[in-house]
RNA sequence: CGGGGAGUAGCGCAGCCUGGUAGCGCAUCUGCUUUGGGAGCAGAGGGUCGCAGGUUCGAAUCCUGUCUCCCCGACCA
């Protein structure tokens, strides 16, 4: 079978990846060393990401602001943990003016800040400082906010989608007066990620507490949602972090309670960037490109008209946006369907595959012989090949496939969801108990899968320890699933009693 | 940030070792023939060889520096 790519996911799965990045126009690079220019099918999947996610974000209570790109570098050392974490990777603007000297442009020494700003690695620091005026009172919490802004982390090695140095992200962040309403506002967002990316993104994923080495720099506790790759790695899809008190003491975010005595606030802080979007490719793509859930999908029907530089084109042309309204027309899981008419100049037969190649959950190919018989040739891209391995367009008459569209898109969505829940489920082995056991795993073939595995929850050195043995062997620690059956017999790693179950994995 | 590889037309590459007027395939443009599974033929256009220095009569080619990308580490959403 011929396939749209000349890199298989088995062969190179690295070099499949960026291929499909460049073959459905996702994304390109810049120029810039680890920015991404973002192509109009790859924002437009990023804006599908946003409308929904921020639907369930305001439903829940949050309310959207803007905070400003640069913070003063003094914010950053208020917090010890917080500062070390985001040390190592900010970029710092010192000048605010250029001169030209021997031909060059270079940062005025005349007009250097009195104060460097750091751009944004995140915003828990000027939020907080925000947070400390507003919050005085009581009946000031709590505080549920929740930005959508561009993030810059200097990281060494770049990969797009991944990791990039600039990247697009929400960040939630809320205020409140008692630990108990904090803790339950970290999980109700790890369950809105879970909910989410699982229902729009068609991802499964395993909710769970980060390991103490995993943690938000500054964090009690971090949750994530963690995502199996078809490599078999794991790709932290979304964070949940209950921050304590630790921003509330460096910040002096206070409240007077109702018995007029000072007290600390309770904040938390939670985000999912597009690094989703790296997910998406890595889940659902297939050797013929991307595979877009209809959910997210920017187009969820292409018409792709079969034109033949004759007088019935225009007949084809017709019938082609009839079709194209007929279906905006319909409602597919909640919303109208998003039809699209290819008129871009260029054969039918190129402009298929560009679709297939980008992931357009169907492809409808309308010819003259379509446009007599009162009929539509429907490609789904859940399912391209027929038996035999032939790409399989569907003729269907245009009432049935009007009538069907809507549960078609759905059956799509839910389609991959199911595969790729298989392969997460079918993926994780329980059974090892030791050491030996999980080097035996992960080193009997390239794609392995998950284990998890009994767990005493060490801390400190003895944690040091698991962390550097798991390092020298490429694994790390994912997280405790919230829903792990309880742990059985000793520990993998330090041979006491397991108290819980971890996941251990490779991860991107 | 360390080790390795790479940067030549929009894309993919050859040329570099051994210095002497820039090549190939795809794509693009024009024409004709085609047209429901990525069309064929003919012709044409398009590149200060990543950037900056240096060596030389002469540099894509040799030397130095630098930027960007890919792979492997260390770092991380």
């Amino acid at each position: 079978m011929k396939h749209a790519l000349s890199v298989t996911r088995e062969a190179n799965f690295a070099a499949w990846y960026q291929q499909v990045v460049a073959e459905a126009d996702m994304a390109e690079e810049s120029g810039v060393r680890g920015c991404m220019i973002i192509l109009p099918w790859g924002y437009g999947i990023w804006e599908r990401i946003q409308r929904l996610l921020d639907d369930r974000i305001k439903a829940s209570g949050h309310d959207n602001c803007y905070f400003p790109l640069f913070i003063p570098l003094s914010f950053f050392e208020k917090e010890a943990q917080h500062v070390e974490g985001f040390a190592k990777e900010m970029a710092v603007v010192t000048h605010h003016r250029l001169i030209e000297k021997d031909g060059a442009l270079i940062p005025d020494p005349a007009a250097k800040l009195e104060e460097p700003l750091v751009v944004r690695p995140t915003s828990e620091t000027v939020i907080g400082a925000a947070f400390s005026r507003w919050i005085q009172s009581w009946r000031d919490l709590p505080v549920m906010i929740n930005q959508w802004a561009n993030i810059v982390r200097w990281e060494m090695r770049t990969r797009i989608f991944l990791r990039t140095t600039e990247f697009l992200w929400q960040e939630g962040h809320t205020a409140h007066a008692t630990e108990e309403e904090a803790r339950h506002e970290t999980l109700n967002i790890l369950e809105l990620y879970r909910s989410f990316v699982e229902e729009c993104l068609a991802l499964p994923v395993v909710a769970g507490e980060k390991p103490a080495n995993e943690r938000f720099p500054g964090a009690v506790a971090t949750y994530s949602i963690e995502a199996m790759m078809q490599d078999g790695k794991a790709l932290q899809a979304g964070t949940s972090h209950f921050l304590g008190t630790n921003f509330a003491k460096a910040q002096n975010i206070r409240y007077q309670d109702k018995e007029g005595g000072q007290q600390l606030a309770h904040t938390t802080s939670w985000g999912a960037s597009t690094r989703l979007i790296g997910g998406v490719i890595m889940v659902h793509g297939d050797d013929d490109g991307l595979r877009v859930p209809p959910r997210i999908a920017p187009y969820q029907a292409v018409i792709v008209p079969i034109l033949r530089d004759a007088p019935e084109d225009e007949a084809v042309l017709d019938y082609s946006r009839e079709l194209a309204a007929a279906l905006r027309g319909l409602t597919a899981m909640g919303e109208p369907v998003r039809a699209h008419v290819d008129l871009s100049a260029g054969r039918a037969a190129g402009k298929r595959w560009t679709w297939i190649k980008k992931g357009a959950p169907l492809v409808v190919e309308v010819g003259g012989r379509d446009v007599a018989a009162g009929a539509v040739s429907v490609i789904r891209r859940d399912r391209l090949y027929a038996e035999g391995g032939k790409l399989d367009s569907r003729p269907v008459t245009r009432d049935a496939f009007l009538a069907s569209c809507a549960d078609e898109l759905a059956d799509i969505q839910r389609a991959l969801h199911t595969e790729a829940r298989e392969r997460l489920d079918g993926n994780i082995d329980r059974s090892l108990i030791s050491r030996e056991a999980l080097e035996a795993f992960f080193g009997a073939s390239a794609t392995p899968g998950w284990a998890e595995v009994p767990w005493s929850r060490p801390e400190g050195a003895a944690l040091d320890e698991v962390v550097e043995w798991l390092k020298r062997h490429k694994l790390t620690l994912r997280n405790v699933p919230l829903d792990a059956p309880p742990p059985d017999g000793l520990c993998v790693f330090t041979g006491e009693p397991a108290v819980e179950r971890v996941l251990v994995s490779r991860a991107y």
